[in-house]
DNA sequence: CATTCCATGTAACTCGTTACATGATTAG
DNA sequence: CTAATCATGTAACGAGTTACATGGAATG
């Protein structure tokens, strides 16, 4: 149950209409939780609906757009949720579960996606490089986005493990 | 579409009933992808209504056992499968998106969940590790189980991460 | 013979994905 | 005026989860 509390977040850091949380989606809080327009404008119905958002009175009308805020119900919601036990979701990876096929049925080609996905990795490991660069520059680091930080260096070593992973897979595989 | 693929590995390096593979899938395999033994069953049901596995024929009846095996038809669509292009999948965690959800409504008890969390995955690592110990002695380090060992290693890396990133973490929420 | 465990399933639900629908605004 | 794009949705499906059902085998 993430996705109505990633749109809680969201709106709370800035009220926002479906596709500008569609936007913000891809975005900053896509990189650890995204979600598609469909999910979103569903789970604005059934947050509206339990009464913890709701859509902002509009300057007279510009065009359709419905911009939502959250109500207090919806932020202590949210607290609520932040402070409970839930335990880590065990790793489910589609491409560990190939190689351990590899294993069985033979790996024609699959260093070739191992490459692939190497790159892809290294462009999202210089992306959140920039962002760090741009967002947390050195000198204050003690900041009152501390948190936000921590996340984003989440993101960074992830990323880091991946391209260095790959290329030791790579490495073994070579070896076959 | 991982866990036809996922039970066709398990089945051909062992062949195995519902509750057989039910039980690897809560071990080796489940490391890191899990199912449930719902899921299996259907899954084997459609797996063998598409003709990839059957029923292995019983030594006369033991119990209402049924044991499955690949036929032909079912390896090649596994060495497909493993041959095909698939995007990694973007990173989707809760821990991550609570972090970000503390930084605007605050973070009560949410130290307490992170020196949880980091005491379950350093549990994790150790029982990977031993398995290491027990399945990849150094010494015959390039044998035929390479691949095998290079998925074990990415879920040590990958634990290590985390205990390294939640220390962290537990540093950062301190100074708030 | 009663209970527990083994073994295989059904049913109902939620979440995420893919494909499609519809009306309003803007650009050429 | 037409086409593109903005903005909000609906519908159908598949994968995963939770709760429950059923019957045989083994144990006291």
């Amino acid at each position: 149950m993430s996705l109505p509390h990633a749109i809680l977040t969201a709106l709370l850091e800035r009220p926002s209409s479906g596709l500008e949380l569609t936007r913000r989606f891809d975005r900053s809080i896509g990189f650890f939780w995204s979600a598609t327009h469909q999910q979103i404008y569903r789970e604005l119905g059934r947050l509206e609906q339990a009464g913890l958002i709701r859509p902002v009175p509009q300057p007279p009308s510009r065009g359709q757009r419905k911009e939502y805020e959250v109500l207090p119900a919806g932020r202590e919601a949210l607290a609520g949720w932040v402070g409970e036990q839930q335990d880590p979701k065990p790793i489910r990876d589609a491409l560990l579960l190939r190689l351990r096929a590899a294993a069985v049925v033979g790996a024609p080609g699959l260093a070739a996606e191992l490459s692939r996905h190497l790159e892809l990795h290294q462009r999202q490991l210089d992306e959140y490089r920039e962002i760090e660069r741009r967002d947390f520059p050195a000198e204050r680091a003690a900041g009152e986005n501390r948190l936000q930080h921590v996340v984003l260096q989440a993101g960074i070593q992830l990323e880091t493990f991946w391209t260095e992973w790959l290329a030791q897979a790579l490495a073994a595989l070579d070896e076959e």
